[in-house]
DNA sequence: CATCCAAATGTTAGCGCTGTCATTTGTCAA
DNA sequence: TTGACAAATGACAGCGCTAACATTTGGATG
């Protein structure tokens, strides 16, 4: 049955069968090159080259009880946020013999430790996972997990290994400020989603609101929906409903704020003049919408980049100079909020 | 050394000793119920949940010549097109015991064939690639999967196995004849990236246009840069400076159209009576942008959805309807092209 | 009560690779 | 030349699981 199951698969012992040696010795030969005399080495690539033989990782990971796979755990595969940290993880991972795995929590505490269960049985190589506010169990799980582990998206006290993020707290606190030293006095909050890290937005929010005597619960929209343009457009338009004595909004992201954005053009309401206008994650359009609307700029290529640079070294056996590392992030003013030289950027320190 | 490879791992034998069966049986019973007594298999679920077992799909995998992963290659990740059809894989996938792995092929052929052979090693259960444009090397390699394959995105003459997408061509050249009927005569053509899909819109419009005899090379705008909002501005200031006689503009994307109506904003034009605007996918912004911007709305996640199913459908053994599904697409017309009532929709039969 | 047959369970032999140890070969100093 | 030792290569077992075949069990049947 032999030519019906691996039908044309060439298998290290092929290999040694033409190239005159032991199988063990192939494998060395490609694993371990420094291992294998140099004569020997050579013969064996060229057999390699003329069978096409391809190493089976499946029977790689089981004798050797590891995979060359990176789990990758994000909350959501449509946010682009994500989207951006993935691309980060993979301009680093490309070029290397590993692969990546990635898996859906959608912001669900259970998913994600259900997920951790299957990824962990699988002998991951290392294991990327979005956030810090994982369950009891699952940071147990992370904790035994016998493979080097980063958590991204934010920082916080107690690193369950690696670390790479920033403080959405501080973040969200800095834009509010901005508002505040732009002006502005009616400052609101839309948020959606309204997961661990735009909570602490809005912490970082209601902290310089309330230090500045400025806070007032009425000017807080949140809801658990997912954050869409079309939201941010409803959200202004709930607001209005409620109140007009607004000056400025704060949106824990820029999709709610091209809405608003849209919703203030369609209404006649003059931003930054009327209203002053913030967003979170500097997204591409942000720069160029019309005004361009002010955002907080975050690192998330560099964030997946830095955090697939560290499960490679740890698993090349290299110790991270680094373990935990604090991206900050970048206020980006723009028109929206009274800032209209493009070129004033405050790079947090 | 066992206890130091493999510790605290429970594995068939163990649940097989404590249940007092061998170790096939359990894993007949967990995989194929029905072939087990009642009794006995009760037992077995009973010690399974005690000793906490985990199948080992590395092994499964290698003693089966199967895994339960799903390959997808996609040419970009941060795309919200893919990220969309990606959703739809997993809100299939999900619910089964099959996993997905994905892999970027920046929209390059070569990196593409590279990457399939690298999945084909791992003898994936099923594939789903982007497009119908492989390489011939990739196309052999696809026609002798042992596993199906599904070819998404559009749709084509020659289908290696199954395929679910749409005509891009038919698309793009009625939504070209959605400007002509508006009254727009000087009709542009913003296309970037130039990915065959693009390039088969640009085809459809070519072919509206020259059919009414409007066809204007001077009015045709394209760039192999992916396509951002910004990049519509650009084009849209490069083209007002050729020529300031124009009065549509049919962006191949809804990121350029987004950019183009900031543009138009600016600069004071309105839309749609200076000139009509029309995008590409309808992207959820694009009903709430000011004013909505008439779109060609694209069935991405379902796309998604319906490949992942016949995937699922031929690894359960069953034959699949109707293996070349075209999910054909919408013209959302909204005010960007005059036409006022968001009602008024035209879903292609 | 022997016979037959399907259902239920078990035995055996790998899947392709690598860890561990054993053996061979080559090198150099005494 | 000899021994000592490192470098190079090989033999063997086994990772955890399942396909294929073998055997047992429990009824139904005449």
């Amino acid at each position: 049955m032999k030519s019906d199951r691996s039908a044309g698969k060439v298998t290290l012992a092929d290999v040694g069968r033409v190239a005159n040696v032991s199988a063990i010795t192939v494998s060395r030969a490609l694993r371990k090159p420094e291992m294998v005399s140099p004569k020997l080495r050579q013969r064996i690539e060229e057999v390699v080259a003329e069978l096409g033989y391809v190493p089976d990782p499946v029977a790689r990971a089981l004798a050797s009880d590891r995979t060359d796979v990176i789990g990758v755990l994000i909350p959501s595969v449509t946010n682009s946020v994500f989207a951006d940290v993935l691309r980060g993880i993979y301009s680093v991972v490309e070029g290397s013999p590993f692969s990546v795995q990635f898996g859906n929590t959608r912001y669900s505490v259970l998913e994600e430790e259900r997920l951790l269960r299957i990824f962990l049985s699988q002998r991951p190589a290392g294991l990327i996972v979005s956030g810090i506010d994982q369950s009891e169990a699952s940071t147990a799980l992370l904790t035994q997990a016998r493979c080097p582990v980063v958590q991204i998206m934010e920082t916080g006290p107690a690193p369950v290994d690696m670390m790479v993020g920033f403080s959405h707290r501080d973040a969200a606190h800095d834009a509010t400020r901005h508002l505040i030293d732009g002006g502005y006095r009616r400052i609101a909050f839309f948020g959606a989603r309204m997961d661990p890290r735009t909570q602490r937005r809005l912490e970082g929010y209601t902290q310089a609101v309330k230090d500045a005597g400025l806070f007032d619960e009425s000017l807080m929209i949140t809801t658990p929906r997912a954050s869409t343009v079309e939201l941010g457009c409803q959200m202004l338009s709930d607001l209005l409903a409620r109140t007009q004595d607004v000056e400025a909004i704060f949106c824990n992201n820029d999709d709610l704020a091209l809405g608003v954005l849209f919703e203030c053009q369609r209404r006649r309401i003059a931003v930054p003049d009327d209203i002053g206008l913030c967003g979170f994650n500097d997204l591409e359009m942000m720069a160029v919408a019309n005004p361009p609307i002010t955002s907080v700029r975050t690192f998330r290529q560099e964030m997946g980049r830095r955090a697939a640079e560290m499960v490679l070294m740890r698993v090349a056996g290299e110790e991270v100079p680094e373990p935990v590392v604090d991206l900050r992030y970048e206020l980006m003013a723009r028109q929206s909020t009274r800032a209209c030289e493009e070129g004033r950027r405050r790079r947090v320190p």
